[in-house]
DNA sequence: TCGCACACGTTATAGCATAACGCAATTGAT
DNA sequence: ATCAATTGCGTTATGCTATAACGTGTGCGA
């Protein structure tokens, strides 16, 4: 899926997201953006739809936020699958691929044949700085 | 961790989570143990957080719902990362470890000096017999 | 110009999770 | 035995996350 022009409410959601220094909850994207009309979560949340399926923008399971894309000038979902490990005291997130992981993973579905249309990998721990 | 005794409320939740053929979200157990007493959320949040300590329940991120472990006798969180496979049609969880991907997710947080602390792999997508 | 697709706005509601309080039972050191 | 600490439990209230359902406007191709 290659992202097409953003719309005006696709591009403030990214541009807060890109600006932020770690993961924002949908919420606290409505807040930063209720200086430029947004008032409800629905406006975030269909923003944000829209920003994952272009690959710009990732969803974090383990903590119920969002993140831009480490490079979304590339399609990021021709990396392959996503990983990402974030600190849980900084809060920030690095994001990696490890085609390694994909095989074994792929491996794996192909025998059960199982049809896998999206992976989740997060690693929750600390980061150096906040390990240290 | 090793399992101590289930208190009643643990084994209430630990039972239904092993006879259900499938992923549960707290509120379901809530529901499901009405008659047994239970009436608040918390009951069941306190009951699984114990559970999920002695590493006889696990929590889905990607979905907010809870499953039994699929070898309970065992210590699940000797077992290194345990990796689920989801069901989107069928609801089914299909659960594995893979010490190939935990060596190479461990390298990464070793030359990123990470130090992780949970460790989340969730494939959604078809079963063999719903993807048919 | 009609119909369709899509983005958007709004209100309401559903679903998931925890804070804060107090009580009861257990344990274990003195 | 008794006191203090710990742990589990029950309850109320609240907060956070996400979506349903409705309607409006706009652009664009048949």
């Amino acid at each position: 899926m290659n992202a097409p022009a953003l719309t005006k409410n696709q591009t403030l959601v990214f541009e807060v997201l890109e600006k932020a220094d770690g993961p924002l909850s949908a919420y606290t994207i409505l807040d930063k953006l209720r200086d430029h009309g947004f008032r409800a979560p629905l406006q975030v949340y269909r923003a944000l739809e829209k920003l994952l399926e272009y690959g710009v923008v990732h969803r974090l399971e383990s903590i119920n936020a969002f993140v831009a894309c480490a490079h979304p000038e590339q399609n990021c979902h021709s990396h392959g699958i996503v990983a990402f490990a974030i600190c849980e005291s900084c809060g920030h997130v690095m994001e990696f691929h490890d085609h390694e992981v994909d095989h074994r993973l792929m491996d794996w579905t192909r025998g059960k044949k199982f049809k896998a249309e999206k992976t989740t990998i997060e690693i929750r721990g600390l980061c150096e700085a906040c390990a240290a």
